[in-house]
DNA sequence: GCAGTTTTGTTCCATATGGAACTTGACGCA
DNA sequence: TGCGTCAAGTTCCATATGGAACAAAACTGC
């Protein structure tokens, strides 16, 4: 009854090195079956593994900050990056966040009337506003943070440090890159 | 004019030292302001990176399927899914891309709409089904896997082989060990 | 200084999204 | 066999989302 209409990926010709990498043992097919397939067997290991995971970081903090704070993601990644960085503007948060400027712009109006963040006027443009935590989104921010690094601190627990260090410079070393990406997959565009 | 309102990170005593792994030179400080805080400064260095990354791929892959065979990013996961593995059920790619059930099983009527899916009862279960690509769908997945892998190749591509390699068993280590994780990030539930 | 372009943030609107309730079939267990 | 529970998919509906058009300020080049 196998593949009538399937002819599998094998047949595609690509065989990625990389891909099968860490498949030593049998305990690491011990994943659902589909995952299994997609981490072994499939031309984008990569992005499938990258999105896998943030998946698992996302889903389990998002949901968190809803039910403890009443803030949806956008608002929260408002939060975090002024947060982080005092004094930015909307832009700054949709470069770094990958959100379109509408979705930006409303959770920054969100935040403002729940008295989360406060804005004022660029002092060198009229147009931009500079963001900044009350107290208020302070400690909301405070509060957050513990969570949220124990969540990852789940997601590395079967790294040791050296081999969370390594892990660390490969991704850095690829984010940094990306100022030479092109933004389209299509040429010319 | 610096801090009126903020304390900065380091306030927080988070000093993961796998967070400044790969922040060896200047030129791995040329990057957007917010980013390189992100980046470097972030006590959720690793969720950062993989969003960051995981952008880096989703962006122009979803919006280039889009564009050249008018489906949008469920559809698509929902037949690259299938590509993979022929014979699965709309609840295996649930749980493999975490989209919720509602949106896949959309996902899964426009498909058949379009002639790109077959579906037929499973033969042990009455309530669901097994999908399976047409020829058409077939095709379409064939015309997507070249420019998906090239755009994995981009994100990839100040990695040498070897760096590859370790990466793709890092990465694969912790999905593998994603059945240990905790649903939720609250205790008992 | 001034037309033309770019940038920042907002608003409009059609569509996508996901929680919750629902239907139907499978399973557990006595 | 029957009853309570669980699982797969669908539908409803209130809300979120993001593209496109917009207004206003800032550059650009002359």
């Amino acid at each position: 009854m196998e593949d009538r209409w399937e002819r599998g990926v094998a047949a595609h010709g690509f065989t990625d090195p990389a891909m099968g990498g860490g498949l030593t043992d049998d305990a690491a097919r011990a994943v659902d079956d589909l995952v299994g397939v997609k981490l072994w067997e499939n031309p984008c290991w990569f992005s499938f593994r990258l999105n896998y995971l943030a998946l698992g970081f996302n889903i389990p903090v998002y949901s968190w900050t809803e039910k403890h704070h009443g803030l949806a993601r956008p608002e929260f990644v408002v939060l975090y990056s002024i947060g982080l960085k005092g004094g930015i503007a909307a832009r700054d948060i949709c470069s770094s966040s990958g959100f379109p400027r509408n979705t930006i712009s409303r959770a920054v109006q969100k935040l403002l009337d729940k008295g989360i963040i406060l804005r004022e006027v660029a002092p060198d443009d009229q147009r931009s506003f500079v963001l900044h935590l009350t107290q208020k989104g302070r400690k909301i921010f405070d509060d957050t943070l513990l969570p949220m690094v124990e969540r990852e601190q789940v997601l590395l627990a079967r790294l040791t440090q050296a081999e969370r260090l390594m892990l660390s410079e490969l991704l850095a070393k690829m984010v940094v890159d990306s100022k030479n990406w092109p933004t389209s997959i299509d040429p010319e565009e």
